[in-house]
This record gives C-alpha cells, sequence and structure tokens, in this order.
DNA sequence: CTACTTGCAAACTCTTTGCACCATA
DNA sequence: TATGGTGCAAAGAGTTTGCAAGTAG
C-alpha cells in the first residue's frame, strides 16, 4: 500500500484516520475539508474535523493529493491518482468542469519564456461562464 | 466624477467612506479588505471594516472594481482603471506577478472552441514557482 | 513502552448581520 | 426630512492550536 510507505518512509504512522481520509478524497473526486467531513460522517467513520485539516496537510506534503481554489471558499482537494486537470469554474451558476491540461500549453510556454514562471497546471482554475449560462 | 454618476444613477448615495475605499483600492493596486482598512486606518481616514465589505461589494456591482483570488487568504480587489492583467502567484515566496493577458490566449479561444466556455481574464491566478525560486 | 496521533475545546481569522444613530440629497 | 448609509457589537463560517488521553510500532 503506497500510503503506508509514503508514511513509513519519513517516520510517520499509519492510522485508520489517515486511510479513511485517503480513501475519501480519492473517491470524492473535488472536495473541501469539510465536505470530506461531512461525508466520513455520514458512514458512520466520524472523523474529528481537526485530524481532517492536519491530514490534508501531511497528505500534500507526501504528495498524494493536491487542492485548488475553486472560488471564495474552502480549498478543494483532489487524489493525485486522478489524471491532471484544469478547473473551470463558472461564476454564474458555480459549475465546476474540468479541462485537459493541454488547453494551457500555450500559456505554460509563454509565461516560462517571458517570466521565467513555472506553472502548477493542477492548481489551475479558470473563472468564466459556461456555455449554459452564456444561454 | 465617474463614482458619483454610478451612484447616483442607481440610487445610491456618494459617501466620504465610499470615496476613500475607492480611492484606496486604486491607489494599492492589490488590496485585501483587511489591508484597505489598515490602509484608511493609518492615514486617519478609519472607516468601519463592516463599510469596507460592504462598499466593495457595491462597488463591484458598479463595475468599478473587481476581485482575484490569490490563494488561501481573502480575495483581492484592483480598480477596473488598472488595464486587465493576468496573475501570476509563486508558491515557494508567494510573490504576485502581473503578466499581460496576451498570454492566455491560447487557453481562452480553446476553451471558448472546445468547451463554450468565456474566460473572465481579469480573474485568472496562476499558481507556479517564480524564476526567483526555480533557482 | 514510547513517541506519534487523535479528539476536544478554545482561540482565531475573515465576513456577515441587526439595529440605533447619522448624513446625503 | 426621508431614506439610505455607517458604526458597533454580536454572530457565524472555516481553520488552527494546546493539551490530555489513546494507539501504532
Amino acid at each position: 500500500m503506497e500510503l503506508r510507505q509514503e508514511l513509513r518512509s519519513r517516520g510517520f504512522r499509519l492510522t485508520t484516520q489517515r486511510r479513511k481520509i485517503l480513501d475519501a478524497v480519492d473517491q470524492m473526486v473535488h472536495a473541501t475539508p469539510d465536505e470530506i467531513h461531512a461525508y466520513l460522517e455520514e458512514r458512520g467513520d466520524s472523523v474529528n474535523v481537526s485530524t481532517v485539516y492536519r491530514t490534508l496537510e501531511l497528505l500534500q506534503k507526501l504528495g498524494l493529493v493536491t487542492h485548488a481554489h475553486l472560488g471564495h471558499g474552502p480549498p478543494t482537494y483532489h487524489s493525485t491518482h486522478v489524471p491532471e486537470h484544469v478547473h473551470l469554474v463558472c461564476r454564474t451558476c458555480e459549475t465546476v468542469l474540468d479541462a485537459e491540461p493541454s488547453v494551457a500549453a500555450g500559456m505554460v510556454q509563454s509565461l516560462r519564456a517571458d517570466h521565467g514562471f513555472d506553472t502548477e497546471l493542477s492548481h489551475l482554475t479558470v473563472f468564466g461562464t459556461c456555455s449554459e449560462c452564456r444561454g
């Protein structure tokens, strides 16, 4: 199990809570800390909120999850098992769509060439209006 | 004065606070509500925090300011007088750079063509690593 | 056993809201 | 002077932290 190894190799312990939280992130695809907490609660796998926050930070340090900011609210986490993608957030209906990283290829190149800036694609959120809401 | 007209035409009043807050946003270029509040405080132009929040929301509705999310924290406001630009945020040193909207032209086209998605460029924040931090 | 983890509760930060008083038009 | 606006204080979300008790290794 990947989780166990990542943890042990850095002196951390594998606990029930850590396994449950990583499972939840894997299954939920896009989830905020609160949503993860609620999800586990529902399934009777109650884990304290502080533990959820501490664990997400740890899993992120281990490279097993990442997060993106999909608007005003709390950050959204996803498993790094899910293929990398760009988030499109509609500011009218709040819907979140995923797009292939390739759409941003040109921008990534320009930013590297013109600004020496190395873009983190999995963290990219594009705000705008979706086709539905453009009418 | 643009502000007065925008307000009056929709039945709002021009108050000292509203003028001060818009001035602050114009001058600070990138600022969170708290920073705006602190900035005014320092200059002896004390305005209550709730008024700062209420006013920013109003100014945004009037199209005089916009905001972007530059990370975990509160949203960052800027005057719409400032030319439209894309934000580059370094996740290592937290620095915020601005880039010309043209870097994203390709992405905007792809998203429109492939997803019918209309990108709001002034709201675009790209996370990554700046040249300094790449070493 | 021992050090790492968790749960709990309290503290904090950011933001919103209700209400009496104030000021613009 | 009639609304609309402000300040204040309190209430709320979301997140962090200190500490005693629990548990993996």
